[in-house]
DNA sequence: GGCAAAGTGTAGCGGTCGCTACGTACGAAG
DNA sequence: CTTCGTACGTAGCGACCGCTACACTTTGCC
């Protein structure tokens, strides 16, 4: 007896586990101990399944991040708790996810672009106010929390894929030092 | 009369425009005027096939760079060319291809990260060399090196996914100044 | 000319895909 | 007790996948 909430519960697991690419319905039924025939009956299609297991993916980033950045003092410290919350364990998964939802946006924006918006929007929200909250003038904090998250999305997909983790942190504690500077 | 090379070409000019993702033999064949029976005649596998266009793509991104950034004085100099190059329209195709590869990477990277890390060589040996060539010490231009690359990485990410060119070349612009500043 | 090798069309294999038709248990409502 | 909507299993549809068997033509070499 699985409700509708248990299964996409148990799909994003699988989803954290095996990724959108070529995921498909047997397996993952499989895995979460159903058939691919009562997936379809449950959320009518296989769309309709990933865009509620993107949103719940959505709502498990809002409360993971918690305000990683309060006490923070300057926007070198943002960019270090920033980069420390997103290389925990506990955001692999959602790291891994954002950055396939980047590369199936990039193929096919108007099918993927509004999930990858979402999954990047609180990141951007929270960067942003906690810059305007350090006294960055508006203008400046704006193209600052684009070049910050678009950086460390870099890293991260540098850290993933080569897996070179040391590598990787060197440069982001470089990044951090360069907005140490004022100007 | 189509040889293996002449098929190479083609197949690469269609894999640009469509994508390594869910590329399937039979309308590639129907694109460049042959057949799926004839691409595994020519190429033995899909498998093979795809390491010849990665290996022509890759030859390709190194004729495409050229010394972009030879006449650059500063590592800001570096980073705008760098950036310049990047955003060219010829460039484009090269990039998407690019951004796929690693999120293909992040999933699968036994299989996909030496293709990856083959593209992204020459763009960070030119930036390491020239960095060297600025009289930037040795270990910080590695670590400058990683850290301008995977940002020029993340901000083309996010260029392409959202399509807004003006703040993301902002946010370039941004990054290429904070590099201005000693230290 | 004889003949092997290279090239090419047709047809289809075994597999996976999302999804559906259909039948049936079962619990609540009348 | 009957009725009916929800839950679920079985079987399979039609499309597409990479790839192959086989027969045929064309080509190049002796």
């Amino acid at each position: 007896m699985h409700t509708r909430e248990e299964l996409t519960e148990a799909a994003l697991g699988y989803v954290f586990a095996h990724g959108l690419l070529n995921l498909s319905l047997r397996p993952l039924a499989a895995a979460v101990g159903t058939s691919d025939r009562m997936l379809i009956y449950h959320f009518g299609s296989k769309a309709r399944l990933i865009a509620d297991v993107l949103e719940l993916a959505n709502r498990r980033v809002s409360e993971g991040m918690g305000d990683f950045a309060a006490t923070a003092r300057t926007p070198q410290q943002v960019v270090e708790r920033a980069w420390q919350l997103m290389t925990a364990p506990q955001t692999d998964a959602l790291a891994r996810l954002y950055l396939e939802l980047c590369a199936l946006s990039v193929r096919d924006g108007a099918r993927w672009a509004p999930a990858h918006r979402k999954l990047r929007e609180p990141w951007l929200d929270l960067l942003h106010r906690r810059l305007v909250a350090l006294k960055v003038p508006g203008r400046r904090a704006t193209v600052l929390a684009t070049l910050v998250l678009d950086t460390l999305d870099g890293l991260m997909l540098d850290r993933l894929v080569t897996g070179d983790a040391a590598r990787v942190d060197a440069a982001a504690r470089a990044f951090a030092r360069l907005l140490a500077e004022p100007r």
